[in-house]
This record gives C-alpha cells, structure tokens and sequence, in this order.
DNA sequence: CATGAATGAGCTTTCATTCAT
DNA sequence: CATGAATGAAAGCTCATTCAT
C-alpha cells in the first residue's frame, strides 16, 4: 500500500513541478499533463486546487518573485563598506540567476504574455525590491565617504546589474552560437562578473 | 475575379506572418492556423513552402538575424570620432529593439528552446556582428588620441551596450509592474538610454 | 459568526436551485455544480440529501407536479355557470403556465427522456387531474341545461386547453422567430386566450 | 480495402447523424462523439465541416425547418373543398410529426436554448410558412361558400392544428403515465386527430 | 505549382461521483 | 449530521501533419 499524499503536499508538489515545467517548455509547451505527471499526480487535481492552468501559473509566478523577494531581504551586509558591498550585490544577483534559471525563464514567459498574469495577481505587487533600498544605502555612505558622485540613482544601478546579469544567462544560448564561445564556464563568468563589477564601479566612483 | 496572389507573395506573406505570429505568441504559442490565417492563407502552404513549423521557425529566425546583421552593416559612422561613435552605437541599439520588439521576443523564445534551432540552421551562424567590429575600432581609435583605456574589449562593451538595451525592451512589461513606472514613455527610454551612455563611456574612459 | 443554515433549508435550497436549474438547462445541461452553486452549498451536499442527480431530478419533477395538482385543487368555481366555467379554466391553464414557465421545461426535458423518471417516480402517479374531474362536471352541468353537446369528452377538452396553452408557451422562441412576433405582449396572450375560449366553447356548444 | 468515404456522404453523413442524435439526447445529452460514431466518422471532420458543435446543431436546425417547409409547399391541395381541405391539412401536420418526431425534440431543444440558435441563423428566417398560406385560401374560398364565418384569422387555426397535433406528440410520455393510457396506438391517434378536425371545423363553420 | 480533404494525437476543462473522517 | 478531499472518465476542441489529385 502506497503512502497516502496528504493534501498540503500533492498542492506543494504540483506547484514545485509547474515551476519546473513552465519555466522549462514556457506557458503554452507547459501541458498540464506534464505539469500533473512531473507531480506524480493526475490533471484534474490542478483544476482541484487551482482552478485552471492560468490560475497555476500565476501562483508559480507569484511564488518566484517572492523567494528572489526572499532572498534578497536575507542579503545582510555591512552597508559601511560601500565599495565591497556593490561587489557583494553583483555577486549575489548574478548567483542567484545563476542557481534559480527557472526564474529568468518564467520572467521571459510572463514579457511574452504582456505581463497579463501579474496584472492579475494582487500580491505579486506587494513586492518592493529590497536590493534597490540597499543600494540606496550603499551610494549614500558612499558619497558620504566621499568615494562616490552624487548624481547616481540607485535604481538605475540596480537595474544595470541586474540588466547585464539578466541577459547574460536568458541569452546564453543564442549568444554562444552568436559568439562561437562556451558562456557557461566558470571562467567566463568569472570574467563577465569582473568586468560588470568595473562597469558599475567606475560609474558611481568619483575618482575610478 | 479576384487578384491570384503570385507563389513569390504568398510564401512572404507566410514568412511575415509567422514573424508576427511566433514574436507575439512564442514557438508553442504560435500555432500554424494562427500564422496561415494570419497570412490569409491555409495550413497546407505553410508545408508546401517551408516543409514544418520548425522548417518556418528557423527561415523566420535566420531572417531576423540577418536583418540585425544588414542593419549594423549600414551604420556606417565616422570612427575618429570615438565617442560620439560610441554614443552613436548606444541609439542605434537601443533604437533598433525598439522599433523591432519581435527580434527580441524571437530571441527570447528560441533561448527557451535551449538554442537547439539555431544549431539546426546553417546561415545564422555565417552571422559575424558588424558592431563588434565598428567598436573594436572605436576603442582602438580612442586608445591612439589617448582617450581610452587600453585594457577593454570590444566584445565585453558590446555585450554590456547590448544587455542593457534588449534588458529594458524585454522585460519591460514585468518590470513596469515591479517598479510601478511605465518605461515606454519616450523620457524613461531617453534617460535610459543617457545613463547607458553615460556608464558606457567611464567603463572605456581613461580619465572621465 | 455567519448564520448556519439549517438542515431543512440547505435541502429546500437545493431543490430549488435544482428547479431553476434543471428548468433553464434541461437534465444534462444542468450540471451537479450549477445546482451546487446556485444553491449556496457544494457538489456533496446533493449526494448527502438526495443521492444522486437523477433522484434530485426526480424529486423535482414530483415537486414540479404536486404544485400543478394542488394549484388545480385550489381552482373552486360554480360548475352551475358551465360556460363562464369553461372559460376560467381556461384562463387558469393559460396563467399557470405563464407563471411558471419551468414547469413547461421540466416537462420538455422529461419528454426528451421518453419519460424514464416519472416512470421511477412511485408519488407522480398519484395525481389525478382535479381539472378533468371539474370539466366533467362543468360538461354535465352544460347539457342538463341544454347548452352543451352530449357526445363530447372531458379528457379531450381538457387536451385541448392544455395543448393550446402549452404549444403557445412552450415553443414562444422558435415561433417568434418563424412567424415574426413577439407572442410574450399581454395584448398578444390575451387574443391568444380568447381565440382559444371561442374554439372550445364551439367545440361543446349546441348552438354557437 | 474498404470504399473510401467522398467529401460530400462524409458532411451528410454527419449531418444525418446528428439530426437523429440530438433529437434523441439534446443538445448537451448529444456528445460530439455519439455524432460521429454514429457517422461512421470522428470527432474531428465534425469540426473540419462545421466548426463546433453549435455549428453543426445550427445546420441541423435549419436542416428540418427546410423539409417542412419543403414538405408543405408539396400539400397540393385542391382549395375550392375548404372543408375538405382543412382535413388534410390536419391529416398532414398530424402525420408529419408522427413521422417526424426529430422535428418536435428539435424544437424542443432550441426552446429550452430560448431560441439562440435560431437567432444566428440566417437561413432559418427566410422560410415563410406555406400551411398559413394554404390555410388562408381556404378560409377565403369557404367564406365565398358560404360555409365559414368571417372573422377566423388564418395565423390562428394553424397555430391551433400544430398546437394540437405537436402538444400530442411532444408530451406523449408524461401524458401517457398521467392519464394511464397509451396515446401512441393507431385507434387513439385516430381519435386524437378526428376530435381536432371536428374542433378545428366548429371553430370556422358559419353553422356547424 | 497548388490545394481541398482528411486525420491521430493531444489539448484544457468539466462531468457525476466516492473516499474518509 | 455534515463536509473537505479526491478522482476516473469523458467532454469539446485544437494540434501539426499527411493523403491524394
């Protein structure tokens, strides 16, 4: 005799696998088929539990901008430090597209869709964006350390890093047949990380 | 008597459409029916010219490719004059997203397709990027009149102009529900495009 | 505390939900969850109360018939005034059918059915036509007053009222299409009404 | 090798099938399956043919108001017997829906649709019917006669004659267990349709 | 060179119902 | 007495593609 799946877990289950297969075959490639099967559950379950294929999608969405949320909120770092702690937060956006792809991937599908979901979705919104309040931070003890300018919002520098991290790995396909090079070692990325690191600095520096 | 439309038309007006049609709905999304509707035409000419929906897939892409690639041949630009060649390369690319979302959207949906169409054409990879090239001499022509620095490649610049162009014009949908600003406006996509500029030029800058 | 509906009135509410339902959708039409829905309560509470769709169809069926039956016992008229009699019949067929229109497609959908639930239906038998029995007396009463013909049958006059007010309702959309009328005005029922009175008067009349 | 199916028996064979199968389930009870089986085809020509299924009952509709029509404009009928005359025609619309019986669960079903479908057929308006037409000139002739009153409209006695002869027909199987008879025998359709020729006479003779 | 006809497999969703407490 | 959870089967419809002339 099987174990029985309690409700919380064939819900959880289902969610986890819908991440997994939208953000692997997108909205449309993602059956609801090869949603319940990766789930090790049966298609009607889906409508059980979230009513339709949209109302599962726009749950994983919201989902994965609440654990970037998440995680970002956990980025404890010494805000004294300006230079190292713009490092920290280059590496931390362009590890986490690293390690979460999925995520990129959903994104792509959602822009695809004209962001018609999370127009839908009340508490996707109610996601601020931690890293934009500690940049903030870290270019304000900058300039009053006198290292950075005073003209650099911090949402343009959030949106630099993470533009240039972005597009690193949601094109790294295209991109490798386009270049004729592997984009994926940890050497290129090393060196992509380096050199977005100069780029960023040099742009808030007062004296590079 | 209706006008017959000639094979030549028709197999554009197939072409076309299914420029549109992939671009707004994806790979998946972008059903056959869709493309041969939308080209005033039927299912069954789309296998008579093209032989499958991948078959058409690949020609529209390989079209897109080519299309950027004539594009950037044509900007032909004054490279003694390496910063205003640089800034003049920053319009063009972020000019061209605009006016071309689908190139994007295409992009988008063959990366989640892991690039495996791109693989399969021949002609796409005969691609070399012009822009690469313009900026190589750029730099080296900013390095003898001892504007720029000596250790940036054209290839990192390049990517970095890139990426925050395709960026902002990709993701714009989810990022004016994050952000709560609409960046289509033509002042969000000039301050955007100034801060580039700007951030572009102190990465090459010796002394900015 | 929202108020708790009380087990007497989660069923009544069922089975009039199931009424309107079944009336408005017919018997597949009317799907468990529409009733459920309609009712305030959830698919379970029809099993739990009525064991199945068919015999929540079947109550509301006998339901459907005792309302007729009991309307007819309410019918008390001077049967010594045989054509003014007559005629209030007539008008009482007539306006029941009007006001309860679901009465028409429940008995539609049963047809549909070749009559298979009332057929199950141990109470539907019960009930006699209390309106036969008062035309057989308002016919007796007619001829002993030499105002009516002998040889004519109550089952058949009362056929003839109900027929001509069931078709004139029953099929109210179709023959509005066909004949490009609305027969739903009061003026339109009314001449309808009094063209029937006159035919069946004639029909038992001695001397029209 | 089986005898391969033409265009033309694929489309009629479908239309026949659904013909007979939604007059016996309904529209709902009338599975686009149970249609093509019954053709000898599948599911999907259905929709290569007619669209959807609401396409297809359309043409089904459409379909029986044309033979009737087509069926009435046979009934040559010699109209200087008015009396005569009225009996055929009763013969006739008494007959064509005991052989016809699809005709009424037709109707049936598009009146409990509240005359949807009819409404998005365009064909469907364009039949006049020829019985009031046939009717009306043997009301003129029998009052040239001498033989009929002169304030009988034609709309009327044929909606009495269909009224009667559709309501017996419809209703057979509630009727049936309501009365506890069989309505169905040739001896009581006879009855039926001799009380009716003598109602439908009395209601238009100057002296019955 | 071009196209009408046909199709098997798959899609998302809804169906009436039972399990289990 | 009442109800949340679960479900196999079937629904209407669309998918990319091939047949046959």
């Amino acid at each position: 005799m099987p174990a029985k799946a309690t409700s919380a877990s064939t819900r959880d289950n289902i969610l986890s696998a819908a991440t997994r297969v939208f953000a692997r075959y997108g909205y449309e490639g993602g059956s609801v088929e090869k949603i319940s099967r990766s789930a090790k559950s049966v298609d009607r379950m889906i409508y059980y539990y979230f009513g339709s294929k949209e109302g599962l999608f726009i749950e994983v969405l919201e989902n994965a901008y609440r654990r970037m949320n998440d995680a970002e909120l956990k980025l404890k770092l010494d805000t004294s430090q300006p230079i190292d702690g713009l490092n920290r937060v280059i590496g931390f956006v362009l590890s986490y597209y690293r390690k979460n792809p999925e995520f990129i991937t959903l994104l792509n599908t959602e822009n695809l869709q004209r962001g018609k979901h999370i127009a839908k979705s009340e508490r996707a919104r109610e996601y601020s964006s931690p890293a934009i309040a500690i940049i903030s931070e870290l270019l304000q003890n900058g300039i009053a350390q006198k290292l950075f300018r005073k003209d650099v919002s911090a949402r343009n520098v959030y949106l630099l890093i993470v533009a240039t991290a972005y597009f690193y790995m949601s094109n790294r396909f295209t991109l490798a047949a386009f270049l004729g090079e592997n984009l994926q070692t940890t050497d290129a990325i090393d060196a992509w990380q380096s050199f977005i690191s100069s780029t960023v600095l040099r742009s808030v520096l007062l004296k590079p």
